[in-house]
DNA sequence: AAAAAATGAACGAACGTTCGTGTTTATTTT
DNA sequence: AAAATAAACACGAACGTTCGTTCATTTTTT
């Protein structure tokens, strides 16, 4: 008999939470049975109980885990940051491309907040924050190149303006709008970098 | 007998609709039942099939009257437009207040995302674009104190980075994060019109 | 031999929708 | 103005499903 790395416990338990992403992606989460998730998990209903006590705590353990933060501060990371400039033009592409990658975490986020009114929020933030602070030192460190403007305020207003970015193209698909250039992206990135006004005359 | 400048039949066709509204925001839509919605709205459940075919109709209709276009973009065409610097700055403070305000629009939007997988988006996106063309517009008036991107962009990266802000707001609210100093508002209005570099030396 | 895991029938509760019936409003005919 | 008819609306029991969870039992793994 072909033993795995794991026990047999521990890998039925990862063939149930699988299958309930899976699931919860494709229908939220109170549209998903237990029933469902027992039958693409391979195994009979009664048989989710022996390893989670009930569905919530399923869910709770996914959000964790799967988060488009978890997802996208990895990619952010190594990211090279040479000079500003060129780290977010490239940290840019690299996240909108991770995320167009792997839509699903995004949408896990989103059940959070509508199926249990964002209750879980505070235990990710706490659980993404060390993830979170290489990357905010990158603004740091160049700090003589940028305005005065705290690195971690910089580095959520890069996060938000890509993600938004991303969520936009995706409303928009599919839609008489969706005649969108490919380079709405520098547009973005050019923003971010130099603002909307146009440089005093005369300026490099 | 006083009588309502509506009939009664549309009276409690919009208490439905209402009582619809909260409990989706509450629960979410798959979490919300018929008898609930009945029970709110002051009426049998079977009264509510004189006024909807089905559930989802219900949802339908919310989706499109409640969102947070809907919301904002009113406040934005309001907002006067002397020139971009100012209008930036009031219209950034008075959209994060008016969602501030009403909080409920976005959630109604994720619900639609998480459970009907966005199948509604593009119905929305066409029913709207109408009340956006005047904004873009405020964008497109003062393009010569512009950089060259053309205004929808501008426009789209408006929206997305203080709606952004917002979220994120929402989101830290309550964890050990919170400590949010108040200008950080004002670093976003600032990164939007000026970028995050440092202006060369010298400069205005 | 003991512990862990899997089974599927069974439970009570809740679900969306239908339906027959009663009641109220609106419209038409006297 | 009154009476008669039609249409709209409200009711709540009932239908057939499906839900999350429990449980006694059997099978598999340690």
């Amino acid at each position: 008999m072909v033993s795995s790395s794991l026990s047999k416990g521990e890998r039925t338990r990862q063939a149930i939470l699988e299958a309930a992403y899976e699931l919860f992606l494709e229908q939220g989460y109170a549209a998903t049975s237990m029933r469902q998730i027992a039958e693409r998990a391979g195994l009979a209903l009664g048989g989710i109980y022996n390893h989670f006590p009930n569905k919530e705590a399923i869910f709770g353990e996914l959000i964790l885990d799967r988060h488009p933060y978890r997802q996208v501060l990895p990619i952010l990371r190594e990211t090279p940051a040479d000079d500003p400039e060129t780290f977010v033009r490239a940290a840019a592409r690299a996240m909108v491309a991770e995320l167009d990658r792997r839509p699903d975490f995004i949408k896990l986020m989103f059940i959070e907040i509508v199926e249990f009114s964002g209750r879980n929020l505070p235990k990710i933030a706490t659980h993404i924050l060390p993830e979170a602070l290489p990357i905010i030192e990158k603004f740091n460190a160049r700090q003589g190149l940028l305005r005065e403007i705290p690195p971690a305020v910089l580095f959520r207003a890069f996060l938000g303006l890509f993600f938004s970015y991303y969520m936009t193209e995706l409303m928009i698909a599919g839609t008489p709008f969706a005649a969108t250039q490919p380079e709405v992206l520098d547009h973005f990135v050019e923003i971010f970098l130099h603002g909307i006004l146009k440089p005093p005359a005369g300026g490099s």
